[in-house]
DNA sequence: CGTCTATTTGAATGTACTCAAAAGCGGTGG
DNA sequence: CCACCGCTTTTGAGTACATTCAAATAGACG
């Protein structure tokens, strides 16, 4: 059970568990180690599982038409990750779902959440309150690449992911926050010009 | 209650109420009338509602520190709006949320929603799948945003909302895609020319 | 109608992209 | 432990997509 801690924790930040409904929880669960560059979803398949990173790192993208990579999502510590429509409709994936490091995943498949949901609805409100949270973060993103530059949305990342910035290949982040690798370059480049 | 109805069915369309379930959903609700142009939600005051629209028609924007307006939602008939973050966590308005046509909710004020969530937890289940579909439609617009043309954006837009393309002033539509007006006349005027 | 707002048009500009090549870096095997 | 290979980052020149600004035109509403 040890092993199932920092989700269970997760949960009891939002909703309160009596042992049996802990218990069942768990029982849904299932460990899964993923090395780096290993692809847990991919494009034409379900994507079978809600999976929350333990300790790693993740991340969710497409290759649009022209062959570029466009990150959507990005999962430390804490975080869930997936295909998000795809599990949530069952349906085939449109992103591919990979590990940036050798990462440990804690996995709920539909099958298991459903059950959760019919029997113990308690956990609605749980996932309620996670959605919420998504929702507004996803908004927040959103209004951040309508509104502002490539610079902005560079610092505005670096100021609210500092332990990220020096995680994540460059770029991949520049993948997700909109612009080109190459970009990206120039933008740091010429911040570090104005420090001197 | 025959004015409720429209709402009613959006509810029954997810989950299944009793009739005791029903009145007193119906009890937290109240009609709202706005006329064009009016504002029902801006900056620095709290969100206090969850909007269903009736008929008639919606946006959110906000306007950034250059003085452009961006929109971050729009909602028809049979749609809901609001400052989600705002009402959420009951925290200063970034938005404005104004009518674009005169227009007819159905309002549920933030203590409504908790007393309802609180006294027939049935409901979070209700929240939990409007989520996930928020969710879903908020991240494929920002796959969209990042991955493609301006005019792609367009074309999908006026494929996926035809009913809506004329009835959405232009320059709001443009900020709602993430462009200018201008930009917007001119990807219009090219594909009249092409027509020829 | 007249006025106010929205759309169009054009020229100049800017932000970010493309492509290609060089440099840097990290891991792996000899 | 060093050398090499592959991947990531940098650099620069040329380009493209989209913006800005200003003025003209068209539309909507009282």
């Amino acid at each position: 059970m040890e092993e199932f801690l920092p989700i269970v924790k997760y949960v009891l930040k939002h909703i309160q568990l009596t042992e049996e409904e802990e218990i069942f929880f768990v029982s849904l669960l299932r460990i899964t180690k993923v090395k780096k560059k290993q692809l847990i979803v991919q494009p034409e398949f379900v994507c079978k599982h809600s999976s929350y990173v333990v300790a790693g790192l993740m991340r969710a993208y497409i290759i649009d038409n022209k062959g570029k990579e466009h990150t959507i999502a990005l999962a430390i510590e804490d975080w869930w990750i997936g295909d998000f429509n795809s599990f949530i409709f069952q349906t085939p994936a449109t992103f591919f779902v990979e590990a940036l490091e050798d990462t440990l995943l804690i996995q709920l498949d539909y099958e298991g959440r459903q059950r959760l949901l019919e029997t113990h609805p308690k956990f609605e409100k749980f996932f309620r309150i996670t959605l919420e949270r998504l929702s507004a973060a996803l908004q927040q993103r959103l209004l951040s690449n309508l509104s502002k530059s490539a610079e902005q949305r560079y610092d505005e990342f670096a100021k609210k992911y500092p332990q990220l910035l020096n995680r994540i290949p460059q770029y991949i982040l520049a993948s997700y926050l909109g612009f080109t690798a190459e970009f990206l370059s120039k933008i740091r480049n010429k911040k570090v010009k104005k420090l001197k």
